[in-house]
DNA sequence: TGAAATAATAAGGTTTGCCTTATAATTATC
DNA sequence: GATAATTATAAGGCAAACCTTATTATTTCA
């Protein structure tokens, strides 16, 4: 329960309630109610109309269930073979079943990999954390070339959108065009042109392209 | 919720709702209400005052769990070195959240082992499933050596007892001597002797001793 | 500034899985 | 066969995490 809030959280500050229902799929009232429990708490501090910020001991909380998550997504894409779009959900279910030992035995075991396979950073043990420093898709100019670092999405479906047109962590792209009133980009990956929504593309974290 | 008490009743057939009580440390009233869920849902036929049996739908299901389970405990065991006495209350909150597309995964993964780490066989993706045939270690005579085929035991407690005294799958005893009155057993393991209740006895399925 | 949009809160409801207490039915045992 | 022990069932409660429907604050922006 309290977890999924952090996930989303842990972005960055200040969280609107209406982004965390959204993230939960659960209605604005519902998020405000398990707001002010995990307020109640001392997870985190609701500023009403302001929004919601984690508090230290919320944060380390929240790097833990990310770390637990991520590393279970190492497992189950390294060596489990599960498909790149499903490992977020289920990655997230054995999650919530995981004992500290096993968390620290599991990344002995994969050799401490320090991102996921959908290229997030996997935060340390001890809570730290360094987070990505990307600019996202959308706000990339045209003609740019890029790297994709990480797809910062969690929706099954929407994993399942960028990876059938092979937006993934490590690719090149260069974004042809945009169109005009937010309109959707134009990418060129593979040499094959893609068309992708800005919303989408919002889940996008790009690094500049070494080679430019 | 199911599982817990599907594990139980895997055993043998016609459990008492008592028996099922005890095994889910839950009240007697809370086990009836919870067997007519279940028997509502198809999935175990209730015959008051004798007790519960699985239908073939409550047992392929059950089946599976035990699958996940112990497929579960492999994994730790044998790639994150989990503690021996603690495997199974491990497996079993990862049991819960375990699609499955994963199960099948760790199956391949593992190579699709037999037994579990406490001695168990693991049923088949099918729901086949060959029972223990062995003989619990308190209808053992006096000065018969056997081998130690599995522990049936699942509170952690009772595997820890049970693996500091090194009673454990593959190992060979002797029973020297048994208290009257159903008192406690005397048992030479590893040129060690140790006493153990009855209690914990029928807890150790035990085969012939093959050098015998 | 005032209306519309957004956010918060209040009140009351549902489901699930447990609980206690009490009573009724059945089975076991002397 | 009567009493004791076990099982079952009935009735009512609790907590968690949702929900809907209002109502009230606050912001935002034309």
């Amino acid at each position: 329960m309290y977890l999924k809030a952090m996930a989303e959280l842990s972005n960055h500050e200040a969280v609107a309630t209406a982004r965390l229902a959204e993230h939960l799929n659960v209605t604005p009232v519902s998020a405000n109610e398990m707001v002010r429990r995990l307020s109640d708490q001392g997870l985190m501090i609701h500023t009403p109309y302001k929004g919601v910020t984690l508090t230290e001991k919320g944060r380390t909380i929240a790097s833990n269930v990310i770390r637990r998550q991520r590393l279970w997504e190492c497992f189950l894409y390294d060596y489990l073979k599960i498909e790149w779009a499903r490992l977020y959900e289920m990655a997230c279910s054995l999650e919530h079943a995981t004992a500290p030992e096993v968390t620290e035995a599991l990344a002995v075991f994969l050799g401490h990999p320090t991102v996921c396979p959908r290229g997030n950073p996997i935060p340390e043990a001890d809570g730290s954390f360094t987070p990505l420093n990307g600019t996202t898709l959308n706000a990339i100019t045209v003609g740019e070339t890029v790297t994709v670092q990480a797809i910062n999405a969690t929706a099954t479906d929407v994993l399942q959108y960028l990876y059938e047109r092979r937006v993934l962590p490590g690719c090149t792209l260069t974004v042809i065009e945009a169109a005009p009133l937010q309109g959707p980009l134009t990418l060129k990956i593979n040499e094959k042109e893609i068309v992708l929504g800005l919303s989408l593309a919002k889940f996008v974290i790009t690094k500049p392209n070494p080679t430019e």
